[in-house]
DNA sequence: CATTTCACCTGGTGGC
DNA sequence: TGCCACCAGGTGAAAT
């Protein structure tokens, strides 16, 4: 499931390949289902713009789009906001290799290359703003990797839900699914049904460090590829060797022995010790 | 308002 | 071998 570190990683290999380029032509498939705004508004929008950098915000990739006639340099005009969903693939090809199936974007670009949206799940969605009529776009929540100790105690202050289930909450906190919420809690030693606003600052600021350095590690290794997560030139990540509860249901815990449990909770599959996450 | 549940999707898996 | 019910999970709307 892309996240945090797979959606940093895909809008910084797009970034590198795009940045300065300009979308000549775009086609966008007939489904109704990863189009928040209407394909034919985007096409309109979109053609003729110049990329002025791709970036990531939560989950979200934000490609800041200058004017038509202008060479970059300048103020953004406009938004292409692409959610991976959790089968999106965002990818930059030549244009003459074979399209895949879901292919629900392509936009060829005047240098040649063509920014390709793959989505067999549709969860994904694509937007487009113009920023003289919308808002600029800044993510539902706080940014995980930058937050101050203090402001990210105080975000869970009188929570009455499980600590896994506010750590998912993107409005509270952007960028963490399930593989990083599982992940910190057992890097943290706390267990996922903790209630959220129960836990001790002490116990908050350890899970601030250990969500930081697990997001941080997993980064530098171009993410986790589980199912099928590949980056913007089509390459698989290795965070998930590095994984030390997520889906190592009943292997035996990698500091302790004790095989791991795997409860649901806030609706999503929860791998943590029972000995090492109390 | 805060929190929980469920629908949206398709490919992969496991049971028979 | 083939078929099919079932599950995965990010998000937003609906329910509580």
């Amino acid at each position: 499931m892309p996240e945090l570190p797979e959606v940093e990683t895909v809008a910084r290999g797009v970034n590198e390949r795009v940045r300065g380029d300009r979308i000549a032509e775009v086609w966008f498939s007939s489904h109704t289902q990863p189009f928040k705004t209407p394909p034919a508004g985007q096409a309109e929008g979109l053609e003729g713009r110049i990329i002025l950098a791709v970036r990531r915000v939560g989950k979200h990739i934000v490609c800041d789009l200058g004017g038509r006639d202008v060479a970059g340099e300048e103020q953004p005009e406009a938004q292409w906001i692409v959610h991976l969903g959790m089968t999106g693939r965002l990818l930059v090809t030549t244009p003459d290799g074979d399209v895949a199936p879901h292919t629900h974007a392509r936009l060829r670009l005047t240098s040649g290359r063509e920014i390709r949206f793959v989505d067999p799940r549709r969860f994904g969605r694509l937007e487009y703003r113009e920023l003289a009529v919308a808002k600029e776009f800044f993510g539902p929540g706080v940014e995980p990797t930058t937050v101050d100790p203090d402001v990210f105690a105080g975000l869970f202050k009188g929570r009455k839900l499980a600590i896994k289930a506010a750590l998912l909450n993107q409005t509270i906190l952007h960028g963490v699914g399930n593989i990083y919420a599982d992940e910190s809690l057992f890097r943290a030693g706390i267990r996922p049904k903790r209630m959220a606003g129960r836990l001790k600052k002490a116990e908050l600021l350890k899970l601030r460090v250990a969500l930081q350095d697990v997001l941080q590690h997993a980064i530098q290794l171009g993410g986790s590829s589980v199912s099928d997560y590949v980056d913007a030139n089509g390459v698989k990540g290795f965070f998930q060797l590095e994984h030390r509860v997520y889906m190592r249901t009943g292997q035996p815990c990698l500091v302790c022995g004790t095989p791991i449990q795997r409860i649901v909770l806030a609706g999503r599959g929860t791998h943590f010790c029972s000995v090492c996450q109390q």
